[in-house]
DNA sequence: ATAGGGTTAG
C-alpha cells in the first residue's frame, strides 16, 4: 500500500503534462488540413507530385496523395526539398516514406546527403546500415548513378563514430570500405579517425595513424595534434604529450586554445596539479581562460583525486573573476561534494546554481539523487524528486536508472516496476540486466503480471534477449495462473524451453488453462517435438467431459490424435465411453474406432 | 567534412 502511494506521488507528473502538450499537435494538423483544402480548391487538380512539392501541410498532403506516387517520384520530391534547403519537409517526407515502406537506396542516400549536419551520429550510422541492407535487397549498387560514397560521406560517418559506442570497430569497417571503393584517406579522414581513437582511449592506435599519415607525406595540422594529445589524456601520459607539443612547435604550428586546454587535461589526468595550475595561469594570460572549461578540467581532476578543498579554491577563484559559465563548474563541484558525502555544501551550491542561472539542471539533480540513494537518505530522495516535479525538470535516462536501482536495492520492487514503466513510456530503454533482475524479484513478490510487463518491454525493445529469460518468465506466469500469456510465451520460444519446464507447462495448462486453448496447446507441444503423454490426454479429456458444451473441441482432439500417432489409453477411453451420452453415443463410438483403425494402419506400414 | 569540460555503477 505504502509503496504504491509513494509511486503514485513520484514518477512523474510530467508524463501527464507531456502527453497533453503532444495532444495539441493533431489539433493543429486538422486545422491546417481543413484550411488548406478549403482555401485551395484547385489543389485537387494539381498532380500528386506538385501537390507534395507545394504542400503547406506536408504530412496531411502525403496522407492524401502519397500512395499514388512511386518511390522514384518521392525521391525526386526529396531532392526538390533538399535543393531548396527545406529541412523540415525533408524530414517529414522521409519519415512518411519509411513508415510506408516507400524507400530505396537512393532515398537513404539523398536523405543522408541533405541532413548530414542536422542529424546526430548514431542516426546517420543507422541510416547507413539501412542503405547497405537496402542495396543488397534491391540489388542496386551505390556506384551507379553517381551514388558512390565519397570522402565527405566517409568523414561524416567516421566523425559520427566519435560519440557512439562501438564507434571504433565501426570506424575500422568504414576505413576498410573506403579503401575498397578505391578512395584514399585524406587529411580530414585522418582527423576524424584520430578523434575516434582519442575518444576510445586508443592512444597506440592514434599514434599509428599519426605516423602513417606522416609517412604518406601529409603534414598533421592542429586537429591531428589535438586529437593525438587527447588520446594521451585518458592515460595521463604527460611525457608523450610534452614531446608531441615540441614536435608540433618544430613544425611551425603554434599551440592554440584547444591544444593548451587538451594539454591541461593530460597534466590533470597525470596528477601533475602544480604544472596544471601553471598551465591555467598561462591560459589566463593568453586570454584563453575566459570560458570555464580549463577551470572545470582542473577542478574535476582535483576533486576526483580527493583534493576537494583545492577544487573549491579554484571554483571560488573562478567565481571571483566572473569567468563565463554555463553551469558546468557548479555541476562539477556539486557532484564532487556529493561523492564526498558533503551534502550541506552540495545543497548550498545547488541553491546557488538555481539563483545564479534561474533554472535547474537534470545532471545536477541526478548527482544529488545518486548521492542520496547511495547513502540511503530516502527523505532526501523523495524531496529531490518532488523538486524536479515542481520545477518541471524531465527525468532522463540516468534519473530513471538511479531510481530503479535504488528501489530495487531497498526491495521496493513495485515502485521499481512503476518507474521502469514510466521510463519506457518516455522512450528510454532500461538495460537487460536491470529488467532481468527486476523480473525475478517481481516474480518472487507474486507480482506476476508486472513481471510479464517488464519482460514485454525488454522483448519488444531488443532484437535478442537472454534465452533463459523466456523460461524464467514462463515459470512466473504459471505461478500467477496467467495461462494465456504462458501459452504465448511457450509458443514463441518453445526451442528455448527445457524438457522439464515444458512438461510442467503442459500439465499445468491441461489442468487449469483456458479450455478453448487446450487443443492449440496440444498441437503446439506436438509440433515442437514434445511427445505428449497419455496422462496429458486424459487431463484434457476430463476437462472436456466437465463441460459438455465443448463437445466439438473434444471431437476435434480425438480426430487429430491418430494422424500424429496418438491414441487414447484404455482408461481414458473408458472415461469417454462412460460419458458418451453427453456427446452422442454414435459419434463417440465412431471416432474412437477410427482412432484404432488409423493407428493399426500406421503400425502395419 | 576533422580537435577540448560535468551526472549512473562496479
Amino acid at each position: 500500500m505504502e509503496i504504491t502511494s509513494v509511486a503514485f506521488g513520484i514518477p512523474f507528473r510530467h508524463s501527464i503534462t507531456d502527453s497533453s502538450s503532444q495532444s495539441t499537435k493533431p489539433f493543429r494538423h486538422s486545422i491546417t488540413d481543413s484550411s488548406s483544402q478549403s482555401t485551395k480548391p484547385f489543389s485537387a487538380r494539381k498532380s500528386p507530385k506538385l501537390q507534395i512539392q507545394h504542400a503547406s501541410d506536408l504530412p496531411s498532403t502525403l496522407t492524401r496523395v502519397g500512395q499514388m506516387l512511386t518511390v522514384k517520384e518521392l525521391n525526386t520530391a526529396l531532392n526538390h526539398f533538399g535543393n531548396s534547403n527545406k529541412f523540415n519537409n525533408i524530414s517529414q517526407l522521409f519519415l512518411w516514406m519509411q513508415e510506408n515502406k516507400k524507400v530505396d537506396v537512393y532515398s537513404y542516400s539523398h536523405y543522408i546527403k541533405f541532413m548530414a549536419n542536422k542529424l546526430d551520429a548514431s542516426t546517420i550510422l543507422k541510416l547507413y546500415n539501412n542503405i547497405q541492407d537496402a542495396s543488397v535487397k534491391d540489388n542496386v549498387y551505390m556506384k551507379e548513378d553517381g551514388l558512390v560514397p565519397d570522402l565527405v560521406t566517409y568523414s561524416t560517418l567516421i566523425a559520427g563514430c566519435v560519440k557512439v559506442k562501438d564507434g571504433y570497430p565501426k570506424t575500422l569497417e568504414l576505413i576498410q570500405e573506403l579503401q575498397d571503393n578505391n578512395l584514399r584517406m585524406d587529411d580530414v579522414i585522418y582527423g576524424a579517425v584520430l578523434a575516434v581513437c582519442a575518444s576510445n582511449g586508443k592512444w597506440e592506435e592514434a599514434e599509428c595513424y599519426f605516423k602513417q599519415m606522416k609517412s604518406e607525406g601529409r603534414s598533421p595540422n592542429v586537429y591531428h595534434y589535438s586529437s593525438l594529445l587527447n588520446a594521451y589524456s585518458a592515460c595521463g601520459n604527460f611525457q608523450k604529450a610534452d614531446v608531441l607539443i615540441q614536435d608540433m612547435k618544430s613544425e611551425g604550428l603554434v599551440p592554440n586554445q584547444v591544444i593548451l586546454t587538451t594539454l591541461l587535461k593530460v597534466y590533470v589526468r597525470g596528477g601533475l596539479f602544480e604544472k596544471s595550475r601553471e598551465l591555467v595561469a598561462e591560459l589566463e594570460s593568453s586570454g584563453y581562460a575566459e570560458d570555464e572549461m580549463p577551470y572545470c578540467v582542473l577542478m574535476d581532476g582535483l576533486a576526483k583525486a580527493g583534493q576537494i578543498h583545492e577544487a573549491k579554491v579554484i571554483f571560488d577563484k573562478m567565481m571571483k573573476k566572473q569567468v563565463r559559465s554555463d553551469g558546468y563548474a557548479h555541476s562539477i563541484m556539486i557532484s564532487a561534494f556529493c561523492r564526498a558525502k558533503l551534502f550541506q555544501e552540495a545543497k548550498q551550491l545547488a541553491k546557488d546554481f538555481q539563483t545564479t542561472f534561474n533554472k535547474y539542471d537534470v545532471v545536477i539533480m541526478n548527482s544529488m539523487l545518486c548521492a542520496f540513494c547511495r547513502v540511503g537518505e530516502m527523505d532526501s530522495v523523495m524531496e529531490t524528486l518532488r523538486k524536479m516535479d515542481e520545477l518541471a525538470i524531465s527525468p532522463d535516462y540516468n534519473t530513471f536508472n538511479i531510481l530503479i536501482k535504488y528501489f530495487c536495492s531497498k526491495n521496493m520492487y513495485l515502485l521499481a516496476y512503476r518507474t521502469v514503466e514510466d521510463m519506457h513510456s518516455k522512450g528510454y530503454q532500461p538495460t537487460e540486466e536491470l529488467c532481468s533482475s527486476l523480473i525475478f524479484h517481481l516474480g518472487q513478490a507474486k507480482a506476476h503480471s508486472e513481471a510479464f510487463s517488464i519482460y514485454n518491454i525488454l522483448k519488444y525493445s531488443k532484437r535478442s534477449i537472454c534465452k533463459a529469460l523466456h523460461e524464467k518468465i514462463l515459470h512466473i506466469l504459471l505461478a500467477g495462473k496467467l495461462w494465456k500469456d504462458a501459452y504465448v510465451v511457450f509458443k514463441d520460444n518453445a526451442t528455448f524451453i527445457s524438457g522439464p519446464t515444458t512438461k510442467k507447462f503442459a500439465s499445468a495448462f491441461m489442468k487449469s488453462g483456458n479450455i478453448n486453448l487446450i487443443n492449440d496447446v496440444m498441437k503446439t507441444l506436438h509440433s515442437c517435438g514434445y511427445k505428449i503423454d497419455p496422462d496429458l490426454f486424459e487431463m484434457a479429456v476430463s476437462r472436456y467431459l466437465g463441460q459438455p458444451e465443448k463437445k466439438d473441441l473434444l471431437l476435434h482432439l480425438l480426430q487429430w490424435m491418430p494422424g500424429q500417432g496418438y491414441v487414447v489409453d484404455p482408461s481414458t477411453r473408458n472415461l469417454i465411453l462412460k460419458n458418451s451420452h453427453l456427446f452422442g453415443r454414435q459419434l463417440i463410438a465412431e471416432v474412437l474406432s477410427k482412432q484404432r483403425v488409423k493407428l493399426k494402419a500406421q503400425e502395419s506400414r
